[in-house]
DNA sequence: TCTCCTAACACTTTTGAACAGT
DNA sequence: AACTGTTCAAAAGTGTTAGGAG
C-alpha cells in the first residue's frame, strides 16, 4: 500500500500531493527527499506557511534571485503579501532518516495517538539536510498538515479494517494556511465562531493542535536567513515524505499498527511477547493473584529476576520461543528514541567569515516583516491578523487551486542553523525563542544536519513553537573523532531544545517537548554526499 | 447499541544527581 | 581539579483497559 498505492487506497482525499513525482523520490539505493517541484517553482499553490515558500511569491530561482519584497503592511484588508525570495539551490536535499519504519507504517496505515496531555509521535520525523552552504545560516522549519477537510473513522475489524470518510472535517483550530485563499477562509470563517478562532490563534502552548480522526503530514521548510531577526531571506525550499503521512486517533483502531509500534517503540517493550506487561503475562498474573497473593509476589519477583538476568532488550527472546509479534516483511530498523545526551561542542569554534548569505542576499528591505516577524505573530502569515479580518482578505478568483483550502497548516516548529549566533541574548528581548549553533566549516569537511522532530499530537492548543537550546550546552567538550588531513570535529553535536511554552488550555494539545537537533561530521557520509552532489559547500 | 474519549495502570526507557576512581 | 564510569531514584514515555459520554 505504501507508495502510489497510498493514495489509491485513501483516494482523492489525499489531495495536498499527487504521487506524479514519487519515482524520481526513491531512487534505487538512496532515499531521496521527496521535494514539492510546486513549491520550488511559480506556480498556482497556497498551502505553504511561509510567504516566501509560497510559489507564487517566489521570483526568479536561485540564490541570486531578487529581492525578498513584503508589503509594508501584513494586515487584512491589503492586498496578499508580495515577497519574492529565490528558492534554494537544488543540491539542498532533505533525506527521511527513519524512511524505512515510516514504509512500514505507512504500509499498514499509520495512526498517531493523542491525548490530552500530548503524545509523542513513533515513528518520528527525522531528517537529514544536506547541501547547505557552511559558511550560511538556516532556519528549519516542521509543520503538520491536514491532508484533506475529511474526518476519517474505521470501517470493520480491528484487523483488516479499513479508514474511509466518516463526515466533513473539523474546523480548523486556526487560520488557514495562506491568507489568499478568501474560500478556505470563508468556509472556515462560517465553521468557527469569530471568539473561538481568537482563542486558538492565541493560544501559545507550543503545541501543535491537530483533531482526532483526521488526517495529517508533516511538512519540512528549510529558509536561508541570518537569522530570526533577519528581514533577508536567501531562500527556501520545502520538503514532504509521502510516508510520513498518518491519522490520528485516541486509541489505534488497527491491531496491526498496535504490533508494529510494540515492536519498533522501545517504550513499549513491555508489551512484547516476551514483556512483563504482555496481555498473557498479565492476565496470568491476575488468576494468581487472584487465587494466592502472596505466592504471586514471589514468582513475580523471580520471573522478573530472570527476566532482568536475559536482558529486557534481548531481541532473542523472540526467536527462541518462535513468535514474533508481526510477520513483517521488511527487517525492522533499529528504533531510535530522540533523546541523546546533550553533547556540546569541545571547544569554540573558530568565527567563521560573515555569513556569505550577506552577499547573495537581496537588499534588506524597509519593514520589519521577517522570521521574526514570523515568531511573534505567526497568524499574520497565515493571512490574519485577527480572525475578525479573516473574511477581509481577498484574493483574485481563479488564483486559488481547489485543493488550496487543505493543507493548511496545523503546526510549526523550527531549529536554526549556522556558522555563528545570530542574535546577543542580553541584547535581544526575544534571544530565547531561537538559537543556533556553530559549524566548522573546512575544505576538507562536509557537513551535514540531522533533526529529530519529535513533535506530540493532540488538539487544543498553540499552533506555533520555536525551539530553544539545551541549558548543557556551554558544557564542555564531547566525544572528538579525528580525521586523517585537517582538524578533529565533534563525532555529534546533539542539541536538545526543549519546550519553552506551558500548556494551559484543557483542550486536546499537542505538546513539543523537544526536538532534538544534532548535527554529524563524517568523511564517509560527507564522501556519500559528494559523490551524488558534486556542489556541495 | 455504537463510536469515541478519558484516566488509571503496569511496565520500560531515559535522565540526572551523587559518588568513586583515575 | 578535571574527567570518566557506575549506580540508582525519579521522571517520562508506552499500550492496555474499563468505564463514561454522546
Amino acid at each position: 500500500m505504501y507508495h502510489p498505492d497510498v493514495f489509491s487506497h485513501y483516494g482523492p482525499s489525499y489531495g495536498i500531493r499527487t504521487p506524479c513525482t514519487m519515482a524520481s523520490a526513491y531512487a534505487p539505493g538512496h532515499h531521496e527527499a521527496f521535494r514539492y517541484p510546486d513549491l520550488e517553482h511559480t506556480g498556482p499553490r497556497f498551502d505553504s506557511i511561509f510567504p516566501s515558500l509560497d510559489p507564487h511569491q517566489r521570483g526568479l530561482p536561485g540564490p541570486q534571485g531578487p529581492a525578498l519584497s513584503l508589503p509594508p503592511q501584513l494586515s487584512y484588508g491589503q492586498p496578499p503579501p508580495q515577497c519574492q525570495a529565490p528558492r534554494l539551490p537544488g543540491n539542498v536535499k532533505i533525506t527521511l532518516e527513519n524512511i524505512e519504519l515510516w514504509k512500514q507504517f505507512n504500509a499498514i496505515g499509520t495512526e498517531m495517538i493523542l491525548t490530552k496531555a500530548g503524545r509523542r509521535m513513533f515513528p518520528q520525523c527525522k531528517v537529514r539536510v544536506s547541501g547547505l552552504d557552511p559558511h550560511a545560516r538556516y532556519m528549519m522549519l516542521l509543520d503538520i498538515v491536514a491532508v484533506d477537510n475529511t474526518r476519517y473513522k474505521v470501517a470493520g475489524e480491528a484487523l483488516g479494517s479499513k479508514w474511509c470518510r466518516a463526515a466533513a472535517a473539523q474546523p480548523s483550530l486556526h487560520p488557514p494556511g495562506i491568507p489568499s485563499q478568501r474560500r478556505a477562509m470563508d468556509e472556515a470563517d462560517h465553521l468557527l465562531p469569530q471568539d473561538q478562532a481568537d482563542k486558538y490563534t492565541l493560544d501559545q502552548l507550543g503545541h501543535i493542535i491537530l483533531h482526532s480522526m483526521h488526517k495529517y503530514q508533516p511538512r519540512f521548510h528549510i529558509v536561508q536567513a541570518n537569522d530570526v531577526f533577519s528581514r533577508r531571506w536567501g531562500g527556501c525550499s520545502s520538503f514532504s515524505f509521502p510516508e510520513t503521512t498518518f491519522i490520528t486517533v485516541t486509541a489505534y483502531q488497527n491491531e496491526e499498527i498496535t504490533q508494529l509500534k510494540i515492536s519498533t517503540n522501545p517504550f513499549a517493550k513491555g508489551f512484547r511477547e516476551d514483556g512483563m506487561n504482555h496481555k498473557r503475562e498479565r492476565d496470568s498474573r491476575m488468576k494468581r493473584k487472584a487465587k494466592s497473593p502472596r505466592r504471586e509476589t514471589e514468582s513475580l519477583q523471580s520471573e522478573y529476576k530472570q527476566m532482568r538476568l536475559s536482558g529486557p532488550c534481548d531481541s532473542t527472546l523472540d526467536e527462541e520461543m518462535g513468535v514474533r509479534p508481526l510477520d513483517l516483511v521488511m527487517q525492522l530498523p533499529s528504533p531510535d528514541c530522540s533523546f541523546h545526551p546533550i553533547s556540546p561542542p569541545a571547544t569554540p569554534s573558530p568565527t567563521p567569515p560573515f555569513p556569505r548569505v550577506q552577499e547573495s542576499q537581496p537588499q534588506e528591505i524597509g519593514v520589519p516583516v521577517s522570521a521574526e516577524a514570523y515568531l511573534q505573530h505567526p497568524a499574520a502569515f497565515h493571512g490574519m491578523q485577527s480572525a475578525k479580518e479573516s473574511s477581509v482578505f481577498s484574493r483574485p478568483a481563479g488564483d486559488v487551486p481547489q485543493e488550496s483550502n487543505i493543507g493548511k497548516s496545523e503546526g510549526l516548529n523550527m531549529a536554526y542553523l549556522g556558522p555563528e549566533d545570530p542574535v546577543e541574548p542580553e541584547t535581544s528581548p526575544s534571544a530565547e525563542i531561537s538559537h543556533d549553533f556553530r559549524t566548522q566549516p573546512s575544505t576538507n569537511y562536509s557537513t551535514c544536519y540531522s533533526f529529530d522532530f519529535n513533535s506530540l499530537v493532540g488538539h487544543g492548543g498553540a499552533d506555533f513553537s520555536t525551539m530553544s537550546y539545551g541549558p548543557r550546552l556551554e558544557e564542555g567538550p564531547l566525544a572528538v573523532r579525528g580525521v586523517a588531513g585537517g582538524p578533529a570535529f565533534p563525532a555529534s553535536n546533539d542539541l536538545r531544545f526543549p519546550a519553552f511554552m506551558q500548556n494551559s488550555c484543557s483542550a486536546y494539545a499537542l505538546p513539543f517537548p523537544g526536538a532534538q537537533l544534532s548535527r554529524t561530521y563524517s568523511t564517509q557520509t560527507a564522501t556519500a554526499y559528494l559523490d551524488t552532489d558534486k556542489s556541495i559547500f
